[in-house]
DNA sequence: GATGAATGAGTGTTCATTCAT
DNA sequence: AATGAATGAACACTCATTCAT
């Protein structure tokens, strides 16, 4: 096992990194700086990591597994309480906005983090990080559209009903991507996201009610 | 004026830069191969643009001030109008629909352009731009808000409705990105449109009871 | 066209190569070296040369072709007058001795860079040039075989003497790898060859008796 | 002596080390590769190697050492016999096939490392080592053509002759060289090596009556 | 015997930009 | 209006080797 200087170096170097990565972004980051501020030779950090994308996901793997850990199980929770509902029954929001408060936690826990992986990932392998968890969602709120709408048979769903379903999921990405980037901490974070499920509630009615 | 020659030289370095960074996006594109392609020195692409950021400029510049025209010139209607309302009155929803709707001709138009603009600028000038148009809007928004509350007087808004708002601004404009990037033709995009106005207002009305 | 100063930096950048090349064969070679010795920036050679191999080739590129060129010429004359020959007559070897004659002219011309391709060229595309050279030539040297061997008709060639004469052409070529790495200079070269030759034909006449 | 252990490392390495070499040559080889294809890290190589010359040199050593005691061997073996001979009397070539023959089977019993010295010890101290055989075997050729000569005393060989005698070396370390790459194993090897000693012999005979 | 961390110089290559002509 | 040559710093990455433990 690795001694405490191997620790002290991989976490000086992940620092540097996570530092370097949010001033400049993925690209234009340069090994040599990170390297220098860690106060490491570049060989080093080739012990440590296989190569810059390598790097950047130890930098932001963490967090980012965190969260979509995190939304995963409450989807798939989820999923098991709407096979007790009844068509026309109330879609239970509160664990909705229960879900998403904890992903509002988790984002705010890492906030540098998240906000590297929301606009400074362009470059690497996670630079589409984003969509990946819009389309996570997507099928998610394709469940609960179905249910809102009260269907009693699997029919199929129209191109357009798709279409503004893919659009909530992302909206719902968007939300979060907002929250952490125009609030200062988690619990301003916390208190408008629920002024914006006001918005997403309304706009889902006006679409069930609309179509 | 330039003559011939010197239009057809810009021509062609506009066409194949506009290609080049659709391809590759600001940072990886390469002045080389613009040039390459153009079948153009580099000498002579700096005589007529400054540096790759004037390039990019030149390539992006026309559509965008056309669609901030477009905006500017809704945005200024609607505040005229909005004299004219009574606090209570129903707000012009139709017209909003048809600024949105010229918004989304112009962007299917420019369709390449804007596709740039919204993933591809990164590390240029205008990397910030799809904000920017958030920012210009946020006004709008702010007093489209006010009437709909039935405000009778400019008292100060709340933090939390600067919030929403603010949100709702950029929120209009991830419509037109999710427009644009989600639909194949203008034809398309408008249709879908419709649907996405009905979230929207539903949002509206879901905020205002809640606020 | 280019000025005179470019034709000097690339020849600058030619002659500099050429001694890296010689001095520690392709792969150790080191472009900054060569840029150094050439009084030129890295950025310079690259405007000149697509990457290292290209500037390899463009060291040795001409003798090369040169080479080849002659080669090809003797041995497509040489079919040619094949086509005389009547079974068992005698084959003209005072033809192929001159041909081989103004081999090692070319040889001797251009001394360092066919040591370079023979000993140095290891890591480049052009690393197996002997070998491909030996395989050019075992074309000519099946027809010769056929000759002296007085067949009348097109029979099949046997496993064995299909081995034979692709030994015999790799052994061509060995010679002239001798000549050049072990005589000082074209005239002692030229000598030496005729006595090379008794030994190819001695070698020649053995193999046809003893098959 | 080692525990097993010990030799267990040092055969994974050189087992290791010898696929590495014969794919990408000395020189491209990775030490980094090597070990962790062994499943031993870089210390424990150093403890074993002085450096990667020194691996190198252990993989073909063995081989090596095994192909030069033989020719060694019948070299001054022969040297003895010629003692005997009264100038004008057959040279006994039975003697100097079935030295080739032996040579050849050590050759294909080690087919991998022989080919790795023949065409991938560049770099190495090794890189030599073909001209190296074909030195020690110049000695032997000179006693040889001495006696088929008919010379009845050391008076001096002509320049001419040290030159062919010298090729006839190489030339035969050429055929070594050429069985062990045109041929899949030694049972084919040991076939055709007999239609070259025609060719061999045919060739000292033509140097012989020209000289 | 062997580990694992670290070195530091080195590699080929690319880049936006400049400028004399 | 345009050329073509040249700059020089920067890039990510690899290497054989060392050494305290």
């Amino acid at each position: 096992m690795g001694n405490d200087n191997s620790k002290e170096t991989i976490e000086n170097l992940l620092k540097s990194a996570k530092k370097e990565f949010a001033e400049k972004g993925y690209m234009k980051a340069s090994l040599r700086n990170i390297c220098r501020e860690a106060g490491v030779t570049t060989g080093a950090l080739y012990f440590f990591f296989k190569d810059k994308d390598d790097l950047f996901r130890g930098v932001v793997g963490g967090p980012l597994m965190e969260l979509r850990t995190c939304l995963e199980r409450h989807m798939s929770e989820e999923l098991k309480e709407l096979d007790n509902y009844t068509p026309g029954m109330d879609v239970n929001l509160e664990d909705d906005m229960a879900a998403a408060a904890e992903a509002v936690k988790i984002l705010f826990k890492h906030k540098e983090v998240f906000e590297i992986l929301i606009t400074k990932a362009q470059g690497s392998s996670l630079e589409n990080v984003v969509d990946d968890i819009a389309d996570l969602m997507n099928k998610h709120y394709t469940d609960m559209f179905w249910n809102m709408k009260g269907y009693s048979s699997k029919k199929q769903m129209t191109k357009e009903d798709k279409f503004i379903v893919h659009w909530m999921a992302h909206n719902q990405v968007d939300i979060f991507v907002h929250l952490l980037t125009h609030c200062k901490n988690e619990k301003e974070g916390l208190k408008q996201l629920k002024g914006m499920f006001a918005y997403i509630i309304g706009g889902w009615f006006g679409v069930i009610n609309n179509a």
